[in-house]
DNA sequence: CGACCTTTTGAACGTATTCAACCGATGTGG
DNA sequence: CCACATCGGTTGAATACGTTCAAAAGGTCG
């Protein structure tokens, strides 16, 4: 298989370093998993030797401003990486050119694995904030798959996650009222945080009216209207991107009302 | 890793040919990927060597009535499939027993991704009409990716594909009108024929009007209008379960309207 | 043949969208 | 540092699209 030999030869390195910030003296120290608190997030928890192994994979950081692309639809496809700090959304654009908001992805997530079929990326990642990515070349990876089977069926799962939470999404936009879009929307975002270790409760929004929207399928107003009613209702405190969740069980009260 | 070794000891062997119709003497030549003329739709175009081993991943066939479910949401995962024959749907169902049909499956096309993540099936999968499918253990497709690397870029081939096909419904559902989204379908529907040597133009719907109205985000009503309106308008003609496209380029048209 | 399921079609309704105006925050250049 | 332009957000009123409810016809299968 020549995808790792390729490696070798790949301008690719080069490309992603000139593109880290890292200072080049603290490289090793810098790039460790081990010392990243959001290790359990990306990586397999298999064996201490094979995490040593594992941690190789990270190549190198890169800094993405906000508004910038990690990626654009169409690029080519070499890596995966896993949002070290930072808030991104993906889309994809079609024919037409209407844009669709498939996801939001924060610390410890990893995205760009659309690509892995075709060898270039369906969608585009957007950074929402400026963040820091950590860049695992995929050729790596896939060898590293055919030796740690630990990391092989880690891999499969990530994979496997992203197709469960997209068909979660489906049935969100497809069977979903508008309020009841709204009130999964964050109820997962703010179960996401918490496991992050920030307040469950009050939270910055990264992204527009628009983009949420866009995800969720709905126009800016209806998104805008939607965070005024629940704030009339006492579930949340809204101004502007700042949002506080009053009262959790109500939120998923909305969810079980069904339709 | 214990995954194959398990399966030598798994009782799913006798589970599965207890569920194959496959006559006992004629077994290797049934199971045979290389006279299924589904092929390089399933198995990755590698050398003919690797291949002799790729067949064996089909561990058994199985025959599906109209109306079973090959797997049900919660089973333990232990296998993906691949159709020979017939339709499937596979579907989520949330808390509030709200439903969502996540995609239709013919022949060639590969079911059951999901759950790999969490070790039991995340939806389920309900033949539309009688049918056949390969069932592969993951555990034995897993063992061969890490010696195959063929093998392995195909898996996780298919499962990327998996991942950009739902983007793709997730745009048709977040951001398409009724109209196009079923123009979207009838043109998806009609490619996946052609491809298997069917007619592009005419055929038979396996699936309810409820059900593409659960997948397309519609009633069922609706899409039996949008059917008629069709008709009306010269693009199709409509007779209960069969469909003829009289102007593709006309279906085609509706998506670039854009809105 | 009769029971049941699927599909079609109509009419009334409701939810989300569209169009529009306005407000507030943010950021840039004079 | 303020003025102004721009962008994001809020809110209202009218509209449109898809849904709901209902009835009836057409298929399918025992």
């Amino acid at each position: 298989m020549p995808a790792v030999a390729q490696l070798k030869t790949n301008p690719a390195r080069t490309i992603f370093m000139a593109q880290a910030d890292a200072p080049a003296g603290s490289r090793t120290a810098e790039l460790s998993c081990s010392s990243c608190n959001l290790r359990e997030l990306c990586l397999p928890g298999g064996c201490l030797e094979d995490l040593e192994r594992v941690e190789n994979i990270v190549y190198a950081r890169r800094r993405v401003k906000r508004g910038e692309t990690l990626f654009n639809a169409g690029d080519e496809f070499n890596a995966v990486y896993a949002v070290r700090s930072g808030f991104f959304k993906t889309c994809v654009v079609d024919g037409e050119g209407r844009e669709q908001v498939t996801g939001f992805f924060m610390g410890g997530e990893l995205l760009g694995m659309d690509g892995l079929g075709s060898g270039s990326h369906n969608g585009a990642a957007v950074a929402l904030e400026d963040s820091e990515i950590c860049v695992m070349p995929f050729a790596l990876i896939e060898k590293m798959a055919r030796e740690i089977p630990a990391l092989q069926r880690h891999l499969h799962a990530v994979l496997a996650r992203e197709i469960v939470r997209d068909h979660g999404v489906m049935m969100l936009l497809g069977s979903m009222r508008a309020e009841e879009r709204l009130a999964a929307f964050l109820t997962n975002l703010s179960k996401r945080f918490v496991r992050r270790g920030y307040s469950s409760s009050e939270f910055h929004l990264r992204m527009t009216r628009e983009e949420i929207g866009s995800y969720l399928g709905l126009k800016l107003e209806t998104v805008s209207r939607l965070f005024s009613l629940f704030q009339k209702e006492g579930l949340i405190e809204v101004q502007q991107k700042h949002v506080r969740i009053l009262d959790a069980g109500g939120l998923e009260q909305i969810l079980k009302q069904g339709n």
